[in-house]
DNA sequence: TCAATTTTTATACGACTCGTCATTTTTTGA
DNA sequence: TCAAAAAATGACGAGTCGTATAAAAATTGA
């Protein structure tokens, strides 16, 4: 006996292909202009279908979020593993966060649109409980980072907890790759390489919150050099594909 | 002769109606669901007489996020002149910040709403580089703030030159305050108190970059009480007036 | 094999929105 | 007073979402 019969896993299929058509019109014109006539159209399926399997159109951009938050987790539990310092750990933690955007950069609209707008107010209450485990899994891996050099003590307990802390670091993770992506010109501002800006800036305040190692440039560019053209590099690309193998092509 | 007619006079107030009318129902439901008509029907005129001053629905909102940002510029030179340390300039940028959007924390909305959708490919020319004027008058005058912090000694010169600090800073800022808007549960994680996180973080920020003199949880306490409580209460009591005076009531 | 039943798909429709433009109303100036 | 100019209006076309009904296809059972 298959766990899924025939039928089941041709919806499951059909499921994958809407939204990968969904999310493709959604990078292509935003949710606003995304119109479901034109994912019915563009997946070669009536628009009734469409409505079977999403019941309105919010409920297609908080699953598209969903496997967006998946691909976050995933390598944000390989930066959570890395075979190094706390300290390298949280710094692998904010660059798979850039890594992983850096993928499909136009997948932080979604990100955006979902939490405006009351979307979240029309999605599906399982839905919306899977976006928010997602969240809520991706916030407890990072403050487990903090948390384990707290106790190791490389990270004195002052002021702030750990959820304190990665409500910090979130914020200006997030925030940084909003205002590159909104159309301000950074660049002109003076500021060549927002990520490295942010990873620096990271650094500094580790070592102000008196995070032992010290950080030094040198020390935090091997880091980057290694994490990015060697400890990521298989997750990325499992990652790329499986942004592309939710059409099950082939 | 006056500096304007009757007639213009009239414009501008209606324009100014049509503002005010926007922002509430924009607070209210959101920008998706602020309709036009509705607009025209709580003002009282007709959807041809709006499309006269603004000539699509993002121009509306273009407009009044210009409005929400020259509060901001208002309340941010306030801090950027107080009498103090660079430091203590500096954490008085991030106060007036959070102060500024406590006004009207739906603000922050508009701003996002700004940001996404195309909307700036939609409005007048004019209005966007009004609105990038804005921005940038606010970047320059946080820069400003780190900037004599170097020339004088206070904050060395590193790897990240003012404009880069600001990123961070307002990455951060930004960030921070999104995150709160979102229905994320903070509190329950382990944020009681969000805006006086990012204040000990950016504190702790400052230190990692050995900015003099260093912070005490209790210098910052005070400073905080001091700000909030005297300092900024004439501004953000003009700010609160002006919000409401757009209207031109009585 | 073939009719009855069930499931799946397609589409016409109502309700709503944006932005336009011909028509109506108001204002202006002789 | 009254004609010309300016301004305000709302019906309209085009397009969207989500529904509800009709058509088609698949499955069943004899």
């Amino acid at each position: 006996m298959p766990a899924q019969s025939r039928k089941q896993r041709e919806i499951a299929q059909r499921h994958s292909l809407f939204l990968e058509v969904g999310r493709e019109l959604l990078h292509e014109n935003g949710f606003h202009q995304l119109s479901m006539d034109q994912v019915a159209e563009q997946a070669e399926y009536s628009k009734g279908t469409i409505y079977q399997h999403f019941h309105c159109k919010e409920e297609m951009l908080i699953q598209l979020c969903i496997q967006c938050m998946q691909g976050l987790l995933f390598i944000g539990e390989k930066a959570a593993t890395y075979p190094g310092s706390h300290r390298e750990r949280l710094i692998a933690f904010q660059i798979a966060h850039e890594l992983w955007l850096a993928v499909e950069p136009r997948d932080l609209y979604m990100l955006q649109y979902v939490n405006v707008d009351g979307v979240l107010s029309k999605v599906a209450e399982s839905s919306l409980a899977e976006f928010r485990q997602m969240e809520a899994k991706i916030i407890s891996l990072c403050a487990s980072i903090f948390q384990d050099a707290m106790d190791c003590g490389d990270l004195p307990v002052g002021e702030l907890n750990a959820a304190e802390l990665v409500y910090g670091v979130w914020s200006m993770c997030y925030g940084g790759q909003l205002l590159r992506s909104y159309e301000t010109p950074l660049a002109e501002m003076g500021v060549s390489n927002p990520g490295r800006t942010l990873t620096s800036l990271l650094q500094a305040t580790l070592d102000g919150l008196r995070w032992t190692p010290a950080s030094t440039p040198e020390q935090t560019d091997a880091l980057l050099l290694h994490l990015e053209t060697e400890y990521f590099t298989e997750a990325l690309a499992q990652l790329r594909e499986g942004c592309c193998s939710t059409l099950s092509r082939g």
